[in-house]
DNA sequence: CATTGGCACTCCGGTCCGTGGAGTGCCAGT
DNA sequence: ACTGGCACTCCACGGACCGGAGTGCCAATG
């Protein structure tokens, strides 16, 4: 069966030009692949394999080279998930655990994520719109100046000041405290939100205290602000200079994504649906800028839904080692948020 | 007053090699300059410059270019302070008075200060050290855990769990919290720490309640936290691109370092002394792998003493335009701390 | 029909000149 | 102290050259 003998001569080839990061030749394969065929058979199967796109030449007479095209077939059907080692799952562990906070878990993903590829790593704050409220702190700093607290249940923090125009007595304090949090405790953002804003809308008589008017402001609006939502953390630049070859081709539009971090959120956001691991190679998808860089990234969280990790290299990578690791590191992530 | 005019051919080859990124020679110097001297004269002051250090010849019929101890001079002594404009003055303005909290202001100034000076932008977090306590807030997540958020007067806020063996009732919460709060509130946090150790060293009869002795603990243990004095924030690393030469010598050890913080901090730390604006050039201080870098850099916030900011880049840089940028930026950021 | 050995061909990458130009150092003159 | 002149140095650039790796094609073979 020929046919198969293609694919095997795909697969060897993505693996040992991502080892040697050169074209590769027919010599050299059945030098290093047990094929049992010769150079020539060899030489046939890779004029067929570039006719159908999955092979490019960069000019007469040098080796081949995998086209996006090529990686994605060996992505989706020539690789076998290379399981994480039990000393991988050890040293995830051992990294994460120690993490005391919700940045400090972000932190340490996107630097371990980073070590453990040795590419730049992207960690996706968790959004807000899939928290639920943990508890609405409200504190006098002045009679006048409010201090709200907006704790939620992935551990994020928010925060704003009010202003009153009149003095608000500790009692009155107190009844305001726990009508907010009766009514946005345990709810979703959104959920909370909404009811937040029928507290102030039923007439309750005439003194519709304009204080709690401005405490659901500033609280609805701290919720709505999705702004925030756009976090990320990046780690693993230096990695970057491993490959100091193609500075221009691959290293500067992948910083100036880095900075523009839209369109990595942009990324992010598309591995986000389904649970598996989510693989973009070169040129697919809208950035034209990003063409030699794929991304390899999933969700993380409840249902792998609350947001995204992942990376972002070259597209010539170790696809199977990467996407263990990638896997791994947000299972672990998302086992840790869950108990917290 | 041949001394005053090789002063004056110091700083002109300076600007003139800044500018161009190419050594300079004699004769182009007295062009692009008004120095109303043959380019031979000129060439005996380069030799003379060249003795005591502040030049270099890459090679025998080639021009010539500042040594680090050449920038030092420039810097201490040749430039005159460029003002910030009245649109930069305004951009910076705008740019950062949308800031809601603290997150947000050093994003926002790290942002800002990569886009004005075109170099990699590094912002410390305020540190606790200076800080005080705002608020300390108690929350029940379950009869048997509690949530600890520790809000400071800079906007930062860190939380902690703690775990206890028995429950606590709704009313004993309220009587740590508002115990817990009178100790810290408004005490540098040094202070507060060893007030609240205060609280439970205190044998006060043999009920010393194990929750009281729990939650301090970890309050404590929350504001010696150094760990968190080590943030910083980076911007502007596809700045980086600008140099696509000598990507390995310049490059690869600036990414390397940013990963490091711990260096960064390092560097920065440095910048906090004294009011004004410090500048590290090449080899200065111990850190050879960044011989071709420098540091421009301040402190912000009351006394310039909150923590740091400031841009990495190569030597070869724009100095009095970094530096007002850099002073202006501070300057800002240091109103909006203490306003808000 | 798939496979194979042979062979001519292509093209890249490195090396080795040769040359032009920019810049210097020095010296003698003002 | 400054300047013009001059010989010298050295790099950067371009062209020529060559070896090697790799290919495509073809005829032969099982």
């Amino acid at each position: 069966m020929q046919e198969e003998r293609r694919l095997a001569v795909l697969r060897a080839i993505v693996e040992d030009y991502v080892a040697t990061e050169e074209p590769v030749g027919s010599k050299a394969l059945v030098e290093r692949h047990s094929l049992n065929v010769s150079p020539a058979t060899i030489r046939n199967d890779m004029a067929a394999l570039e006719d159908e796109g999955y092979l490019h030449q960069p000019h007469t007479s040098a080796g081949r080279v995998p086209t996006d095209k090529g990686y994605r077939l060996f992505v989706d059907r020539l690789s076998t998930v290379k399981p994480t080692t039990t000393a991988e799952r050890r040293a995830i562990a051992s990294f994460l655990d120690g993490a005391v906070d919700l940045d400090d878990v972000v932190h340490r993903s996107v630097r371990l994520l980073a070590q453990l590829t040795r590419q730049v790593a992207v960690v996706q704050y968790p959004t807000l719109s899939r928290s639920t409220v943990r508890h609405v702190e409200v504190v006098a700093l002045t009679p006048t100046r409010l201090l709200l607290v907006l704790i939620l249940s992935t551990g994020r923090v928010e925060q704003r000041h009010v202003e009153l125009d009149a003095d608000l007595a500790d009692d009155e304090l107190a009844a305001l405290r726990s009508r907010v949090n009766l009514a946005a405790t345990g709810e979703l953002i959104g959920d909370a939100a909404s009811a937040l804003g029928d507290l102030v809308r039923v007439p309750e008589g005439e003194d519709a205290p304009a204080a709690t008017r401005a405490v659901v402001e500033a609280l609805v609006e701290a919720m709505s602000d999705h702004r925030s939502d756009e976090r990320i953390m990046v780690a693993g630049t230096a990695n970057l200079a491993r490959f100091g070859d193609s500075f221009e081709t691959s290293v500067r539009p992948l910083l100036e994504a880095l900075e523009e971090q839209v369109i990595l959120l942009k990324l992010l956001g598309e591995a986000t649906t389904g649970g598996a691991v989510t693989v973009r190679i070169g040129a697919e998808g809208p950035y034209q800028e990003l063409s030699s860089t794929s991304v390899v990234a999933t969700g993380y969280g409840p249902d792998d839904a609350l947001a995204s990790l992942g990376i972002v290299g070259p597209t010539r990578m170790d696809y199977p080692g990467t996407m263990a690791a990638v896997r791994a590191v947000a299972r672990y992530v998302s086992r840790i948020l869950d108990e917290s």
